[in-house]
DNA sequence: CAGTTCGCCTGGGGGC
DNA sequence: TGCCCCCAGGCGAACT
């Protein structure tokens, strides 16, 4: 479940795997997942392309070629492996065969990821097309404040998680950070977001730059299935304190399993709390 | 119109 | 051992 660490982590590999290299052909065997362009044309726009450099943007990577920029989501579980072996295995659903003789193949076991081409170079611009402009502000953003984000909620009385997961408000925050968010300021998740000042706001982003720092520090995190193109693990499930865990790190006590969004959610009902209005 | 549920997918785990 | 059902969850669409 790449979240932005994750992802980070993904496009720091990639960088130093795919700097300066060109594709030579393109193979998409499980074509949903190319979306606002026909797979014909996608593959045909990236024939010849050199990659130049790799941006990200919330939890999308930007691949920015010679005169082209394409798109790619991993949602749950899609993952990048270079090899010089053509074979293609159960759930590689694209082929990116290289110039040099290897290949880039896209693993996708959900086939829920998702991949968009432009044809431009000029990010900005893409940023202001779909599905990019549906991804607000990074909590890395300095824009990003208690007062910014209480104008982004306005009305809203959804519980505190359903906003921090929700990327049009603050982008790159998945399940598994946004438990560790609310468990670092102390928060039920179940909180309608109403119910927070904006200093308790300012504390969600805070903790959320802080959160996803040492994330990224570490690597990511390895739940279930996430490896980087370098076949490493994550290290941050070791430094997760509220997360998949038994018990709570501050009081001793059990750490619950509930359902808040939608989302399977860990907390401390002794130590998160609904604050006094 | 805001908030919730569904559907997309597959593999893994629990129950029997 | 094997089958069935449920669960995991990012995100857009459909629904209340």
């Amino acid at each position: 479940m790449p979240e932005l660490p994750e992802v980070e982590t993904v496009r720091r590999g990639l960088e130093e795997l795919l700097i300066g290299k060109t594709i030579a052909a393109v193979t998409v065997y499980y074509p949903p997942l190319v979306k606002n362009v026909t797979v014909e044309a996608f593959c045909e726009a990236l024939k010849q392309q050199t990659f130049r450099s790799i941006a990200r943007h919330g939890k999308y990577l930007i691949f920015i070629m010679d005169n082209i920029v394409w798109l790619s989501h991993l949602r749950m579980e899609g993952r990048y492996h270079l090899r010089a072996l053509k074979e293609r295995t159960k759930h590689e659903h694209v082929v990116f065969t290289l110039t040099d003789g290897e290949c880039l193949f896209y693993h996708d076991t959900r086939k829920f990821g998702t991949m968009h081409l432009f044809y431009t170079v000029d990010v900005a611009a893409i940023k202001a097309l779909p599905p990019l402009t549906q991804v607000g502000p990074e909590p890395f953003d300095p824009l990003l404040t208690g007062e910014t984000l209480k104008e982004r909620i306005r009305t809203s009385k959804r519980p505190v998680k359903g906003v921090l997961l929700d990327q049009t408000i603050i982008s790159g925050l998945g399940n598994i950070y946004v438990d560790e968010v609310c468990f670092r300021c102390k928060l039920d998740p179940q909180t309608p977001i109403d119910r927070l000042s904006v200093p308790m706001l300012s504390d969600l982003i805070a903790q959320s730059r802080a959160v996803l720092t040492a994330a990224i520090a570490a690597g990511g995190t390895t739940i279930r299935t996430f490896v980087s193109s370098k076949q490493i693990h994550g290290r941050f499930q070791n430094s997760l304190l509220v997360h998949q865990q038994k018990l709570c790190p501050n009081c001793g006590g059990l750490i619950e399993k509930i359902r808040v969004a939608g989302r399977g959610t860990f907390w401390c009902r002794v130590c998160q709390t609904i604050p006094e209005k």
